[in-house]
DNA sequence: ATAGCCTTGAAC
DNA sequence: GTTCAAGGCTAT
């Protein structure tokens, strides 16, 4: 067997062998792979399925519990969850052509390429040691990792995430869907490839399926068991004010804050433009799940330079998947989903870093506790922990970053607040060269507006909390360009992983600044 | 609606 | 010219 291998190889020289990639199993439902569809190695099937789903926006419900096993000969009982699962190993919407143009290639042509590449190299590695990777420690990183027996079970990717403590997967929302992705027994790894860089997330706007805000929640719907939509009247992406303002009068508070005792002002006190910015915002939950099964997928397949990564760099590939979300927020969100391409990048260039601080420092503010972090994934790792094993400025960033958050927590920010405040972060009229900077500047401020009249008539017993919380902003403008700095040391010292949108967009702002 | 097979066409 | 991942077609 190992012998008709090493002959296929070298008979078939070092183009990858087609029939290697086949005899993989679809990851939705385990049937024959027939190739690359929609971002990974799938079966017929499944990519005609998600094909049709894409294509005619099609919404299921699950008579279940909306955890359906999905196999070859239950994949039609459910196509709810079968779309689920399509999601969440990572097939990818934007793949689906909205001009359905046929033939040709896309921009997932090189990422397939990658993939393969990566499957033969490991595959020829399993071949030369016998192992397999995941049990073999004889490839070292150059990368110092930071071992600390405390934070081992916490951040080791290396089992599954059962070890999530259980006070961290329940949110204020309800529970984390069981375990997020059953690996397929064969070494899956589609998710190797990271997400889509900026530019490719960008440009597939023009020939693909947009993420509609709409579309975005169905989606997002998809993978918690909570569903947002549901529980709320279904308008369009493009309301008017009035239907928004018909709409929010019956609707429910479906965003009730957990970090503070306070009790957040009635949805009917919330200007129609803070409930809007509300609805843009992606369920906590759809995103954690989609990350830990990123992390999860990238830990099982991506093992071949180190057999534990180091805690930085699990750090850092966080912070890429977050952002990765926080790309996709910003492209499904009102008014900036207006703008040209172009403009779009500029922002985000200019805002990632905020963005992906206050996205942790509201983390932190809904976690509540001092002495400790809430990840990204739901993992709670203690602050003590992190403070003790990290080097001197990331221990400062931390600190200075709970700091922050405890200054955010005593003010009582809540979520529609921070909802504002992203926008405010992005929409930033100092932006250099924007082809429609009236725009901006026109959101900025309406955005203030609405930011203000919520504070005003949802905290009347404290008048000055918008400047407060504007004032924050710069603080957490000076931590993100801290965080920045270091982001950037770091990429120089040749620590931080590479295929990294964390360090594409820091090219890139530092490239027109 | 599903899924196997067919056609198409940009990238190589 | 070849590849192969898109979309299309059509029996079941």
């Amino acid at each position: 067997m190992l012998g008709d291998k090493a002959q296929g190889i070298s008979l078939k020289v070092m183009e990858y062998t087609y029939d290697d990639d086949l005899e993989e199993l679809c990851p939705v439902c385990g049937d024959k792979v027939s190739g690359y569809h929609y971002g990974l190695l799938t079966c017929e099937s499944c990519k005609g399925f998600f094909k049709r789903t894409v294509q005619n926006n099609k919404r299921y419900t699950c008579a279940e519990n909306q955890e359906c096993k999905i196999d070859k000969t239950q994949r039609k009982r459910c196509p709810f969850c079968r779309f689920q699962k399509c999601l969440n190993v990572g097939m990818r919407l934007e793949a689906v052509r909205a001009d359905r143009m046929r033939g040709g290639r896309n921009k997932f042509g090189p990422m397939y390429k990658r993939d393969r590449a990566l499957k033969q190299q490991k595959k020829a590695l399993i071949r030369s040691t016998g192992f397999k990777l995941e049990t073999s420690s004889t490839v070292t990183t150059g990368i110092p990792s930071m071992p600390s027996p405390t934070l081992q079970g916490d951040y080791g990717f290396t089992g599954s995430l059962h070890c999530l403590p259980p006070a961290a997967v329940v949110s204020n929302k309800g529970l984390l869907p069981s375990s997020p992705i059953p690996m397929t027994p064969t070494d899956y790894e589609a998710g190797l490839y990271g997400p889509p860089s900026l530019g490719m997330a960008m440009q597939s706007h023009h020939h693909t399926v947009p993420l509609t805000a709409a579309q975005y929640q169905q989606y997002t719907t998809a993978f918690s068991g909570r569903a947002i939509k549901a529980e709320c009247p279904d308008y369009t992406t493009t309301s008017s004010p009035e239907s928004l303002a018909a709409s929010y009068s019956s609707y429910p508070d479906m965003y009730p804050h957990s970090a503070s005792p306070h009790q957040p002002p009635p949805h009917s006190q919330l200007p129609p433009l803070v409930l809007e910015l509300l609805r843009c915002d992606p369920d906590e939950l759809a995103v954690q799940s989609k990350i830990v099964a990123h992390l999860q997928q990238e830990q099982s397949g991506g093992r071949c330079r180190a057999d534990k990564p180091s805690t930085f760099s699990v750090m850092c590939r966080m912070a890429d998947q977050t952002l990765f979300t926080i790309v996709e927020w910003a492209r499904s969100c009102i008014f900036f989903k207006e703008l040209r391409v172009g403009d779009q990048m500029k922002l985000l260039h200019n805002c990632w870093s905020e963005l992906l601080v206050l996205d942790h420092i509201f983390r932190q503010v809904q976690h509540g506790k001092e002495d400790s972090l809430l990840l990204v994934t739901g993992q709670e790792v203690e602050l003590s922990a992190i403070l003790s094993q990290a080097e001197g400025t990331l221990s400062g960033l931390v600190q200075r970053g709970q700091e922050l958050a405890g200054r955010l927590l005593a003010l009582q920010v809540d979520r529609r607040e921070i909802a504002c405040l992203k926008f405010l972060l992005l929409f930033n009229p100092n932006v250099k060269l924007l082809e429609n900077q009236a725009f901006v500047e026109g959101v900025q401020e309406q955005v203030n507006g609405a930011l203000l009249e919520y504070t005003l008539s949802g905290y009347p017993q404290f008048q000055e909390k918008f400047c407060q919380m504007v004032l924050h902003l710069t603080e957490l403008r000076a931590l993100s360009t801290q965080a920045e700095d270091y982001l950037c040391y770091m990429h120089l010292s040749g620590e931080v992983p590479c295929n990294n949108l964390l360090i594409e967009m820091m090219h890139a702002k530092r490239a027109c600044v």
